[in-house]
DNA sequence: CTAGTTGCAAACATTTTGCCACTAG
DNA sequence: CTAGTGGCAAAATGTTTGCAACTAG
């Protein structure tokens, strides 16, 4: 999945809005851009423990949510996990495969998306879809074969 | 949303698996099947507090996922909710609508669902779906008038 | 210098577990 | 009678808050 930002073009914004550049900030954004798939708080850790750059938890859930609320990542929420992942918000619009059996997540871009379904909500409901999140289940490639 | 099966139905379906009624059991699929939108644990409390049937939570967290074991109720995880929600697995396969405005949640069956898109999604990557999770977010009639 | 950032401990919300008492059938 | 059920207290999980210390610019 591509991304319309880098890692640096995302810090210079942030510096020009007058946030500072730190060693936490530049890793974790490092992760998102570097990284395609909806990440967990904890992965997030374990991967940054694993670069010798170890920060305490509140400290990284506190630039997640700093992250987000300047729209530079987006919170996921998938059924039946009791955590939030989080990916980069300048991703492509696109959906997630979660695979059952081996749990890996694939993303997927949909050609006209939900379009005409959203259409027929407003027309139907008069509700005015402003945004959607749709998951796929099933059983992946590498799984069925 | 019409479900297919009634409290009696449900409850008779249980007992002959060698399961009992009890006061609880009876309460619990009888808010279920009252009432058509996905609740959360502490509404469920709440429900039979107000009902003069209260019991403990942990109790109720035993007897929804004892329902949800036995397939009568389906667990729902709204995005940026931190509440599991549940509604009784036996209604029509339907779609949520959610006001971002007064939060009211409204059901919605799709014509033809997703059935395209996930013909789709096993021609061009393999990924065979077996279920998937649909969530609009918008405005509702009521709140863009 | 100083507002933005960090770490620690402790709080919080939701859900789960262990254990023993109770009751439907 | 007895497997299934219920209640209490306490643990577990994931996330957030208060507060004092630290640091980038």
């Amino acid at each position: 999945m591509k991304t319309k930002e880098n890692s640096e073009e995302i810090l210079s914004s942030l510096a020009n809005e007058g946030f500072r550049i730190t060693r936490l900030r530049k890793a974790i954004i490092g992760v998102f851009t570097g990284n395609g798939l909806p990440m967990s708080a904890d992965e997030l850790m374990e991967i940054l423990r694993s670069g010798n750059t170890a920060f305490n938890k509140t400290t990284v859930y506190r630039e997640i949510s700093f992250l987000k609320e300047r729209g530079v990542i987006q919170e996921i929420q998938f059924l039946h996990e009791r955590v939030k992942r989080y990916e980069l918000a300048s991703l492509e619009h696109h959906h997630h495969l979660v695979c059952l059996r081996c749990n890996r997540v694939e993303d997927i871009v949909l050609e006209n998306d939900l379009a005409e379904q959203e259409r027929s909500i407003l027309n139907s409901k008069g509700f005015k879809v402003t945004n959607h999140m749709l998951e796929f289940h099933g059983i992946c490639r590498g799984c069925h074969s």
